[in-house]
DNA sequence: TCTATCTATCGTACATTTGCGATAAACTAT
DNA sequence: ATAGTTTATCGCAAATGTACGATAGATAGA
């Protein structure tokens, strides 16, 4: 096995969900999502009154659910209004039910 | 709304989700989890064929599962046999099965 | 006891993340 | 044109994450 990071390809499904995990990875990311799927439909920046950040930081973790694919938004001048991208909120459930899917109920472990 | 992450209380499963994906958001940690949930059971430091980094890194890597309660690791030495932590690894599906059950399939959005 | 094996931890370097205020950009409405 | 509203981006500081080699600790076996 190389000892090399550089050079390694981990598999795309695992590039995937170590991406999508990243981006859920703070809570205030979870809050957004959440306030996103539960509206049943978009949405834009009344976080600010959900969120105890500055605009800046909200803008900066927007940009980061929407570099992940798991939002998208939707330019409504001056307004965005922001969905759940739905195509790429779906594959992350599946990743993540499939990472989850064993449940060791009956393997005597350890 | 305040205007500090320091005062604010995110919810216990926010905290705990955001904590999970954190632990999820490196490729070689979710090959470690692939690993230890495919084997039917326990394991060991033979990591180091299956990932192209250095050992002390690998540990590492162990060391964060382990923090985020996703994994155990049971003292054998001069091994150490780590596991996945079932009532965690149980408690952390549902919360992202919880977070990802919208389907929004017969939502009109955007 | 000495050696070999395995793992954790330390120290270090560099990159990324998180947060803020200030400012710019884009459009509406006056 | 001007002013107001909303959002993104810039610049900065502090904290955290990622990776490595070197080293320490714990134990089994010679």
């Amino acid at each position: 096995m190389k000892r090399s990071a550089r050079e390694f390809e981990y598999s795309e499904d695992t590039l995937q969900l170590s991406k999508f995990a990243k981006a859920l990875g703070h809570p205030a990311r979870i809050i957004i999502l959440k306030h996103l799927s539960n509206q049943s439909c978009c949405f834009t920046g009344d976080l600010l009154e959900v969120l105890p950040l500055a605009q800046s930081t909200i803008s900066q973790h927007l940009k980061e659910l929407k570099d992940a694919g798991l939002i998208e938004g939707e330019v409504n001048p001056p307004k965005v209004r922001y969905c759940i991208n739905e195509s790429n909120w779906k594959a992350a459930g599946e990743l993540f039910q499939t990472l989850f899917k064993e449940d060791f109920s009956n393997i005597n472990c350890c």
